[in-house]
DNA sequence: AAAGCTTTATTTGGATACCAATCGCATGGC
DNA sequence: GCCATGCGATTGGTATCCAAATAAAGCTTT
């Protein structure tokens, strides 16, 4: 019925990559660990191939990180590192929100209706949250149409999702999510891309703050 | 003696990576063309595992897109692409100029300023301008400290350059290029992060609409 | 006992061989 | 002329093997 076929051919290499960072995003595998083949192979019953690919990945986009002797590690999000991802994030997602309301069209914006509709109603916690959240700024990025935004913007986000699994439980989700989202589906809704991007930075910055100042409590504690 | 040591430990995959991404823009593989694993392996005589990673990483950042079975094909070019990718590039170089701004420092400075005086004095000819200039952009990445800057933007980059491999010979470097580096390096200069994101933002405008204009006439010829 | 050196064990990049699924293409039958 | 079958090419994945680099353990020496 509706035009995207999702595709799901999902190669070996492509699934162990998309499970391993959701083990990064569930904090199940923590900043500074060390995430070798041997590990990857026997956790997903895999061979040293779509291991190595996935490893690989991962070092490419910056979840995981050369330590000592090339070897990966679990990417350290430092404070520099949360400031380098929320700098760019606020870069790709004004600009997935300016493209995303100049070509949203009707199912566009029932998606994205449906989503808002589902975090007002049913997120009960914070994983619900986060879960939703996801789907919100992904269906965005969809929808802007570009293919760099959506590859970048997503990585960005898991990034950051990484960043709250340092600071967990501290994140009161429910307080100002749903309103600025609203804000940034009526822009899109009116086609309005300059009031979707202002949107958009006021989200992402209030996001930011937050989050930059967990990590700094956190530090001090 | 300088603190960049060039850490030219370059893996064999990493190695073949970028000399296809050189040919890719050097126009020796045209868009539509099959690339091969086994093409790989003989023009660089390596081993399927290299080859295989290089091309995973290539369909990744879009310079190769899976044509028909999922085999990779250059990346076609079209006019869509061409404005993701533009859409795309300013919003991350403009992040990249703001940052720069901010952060420069003396020997920073320096770096930039011996670029411009090359492209002053040196550039001859189109392959030397597009050398220069990803010098350039690539200095600015650099001074940014945002290592997904540093990571898309150079991708980018590189995918504009493709663009000009259909539109070869018929783009004159020499006349803008050079103020509008001037004018960016003068707001990092005077560290005005405003003023080196309008400045950068005029720039890659300019470049966009020069190249599809060239892309549109090119189609309709 | 602590510091330093040596040896061993892990780990990763790479090469090679092999297999199965898939797709393109060509040949052949209708 | 058109469709179907089949063969070859390509790729993802597995399994082994090897070399280089590094970490860890053990030994020596003072």
């Amino acid at each position: 019925m509706s035009q995207d076929a999702p595709k799901v051919d999902t190669s070996l290499s492509d699934g162990v990559y998309a499970r391993v960072r959701d083990l990064l995003r569930e904090g199940e595998l923590v900043p500074g660990q060390r995430v070798s083949e041997a590990d990857i192979c026997s956790r997903f019953n895999v061979s040293r191939t779509p291991a190595r690919e996935a490893i690989h990945r991962l070092l490419n986009e910056g979840f995981l990180t050369a330590g000592s002797g090339g070897r990966p590690v679990v990417a350290e999000i430092d404070i520099d590192r949360a400031e380098e991802i929320y700098d760019m994030r606020e870069a790709v997602e004004c600009l997935a929100a300016r493209l995303a309301a100049k070509r949203a069209r009707t199912n566009d914006l029932l998606d994205l209706r449906r989503i808002l509709d589902e975090q007002r109603d049913g997120c009960e916690n914070e994983v619900d949250f986060l879960e939703i959240n996801d789907r919100f700024h992904g269906c965005i990025y969809r929808i802007s149409g570009n293919r760099y935004v959506q590859r970048t913007a997503s990585i960005l986000l898991v990034s950051a999702g990484m960043i709250r699994g340092s600071t967990q439980g501290q994140y009161n989700y429910d307080s100002w999510s749903l309103s600025e989202h609203e804000a940034i589906y009526r822009a899109i809704e009116n086609g309005d891309s300059a009031a979707a991007e202002e949107a958009m930075r006021r989200h992402t910055r209030n996001g930011r703050f937050q989050r930059i100042a967990l990590i700094t409590n956190q530090k001090e504690r």
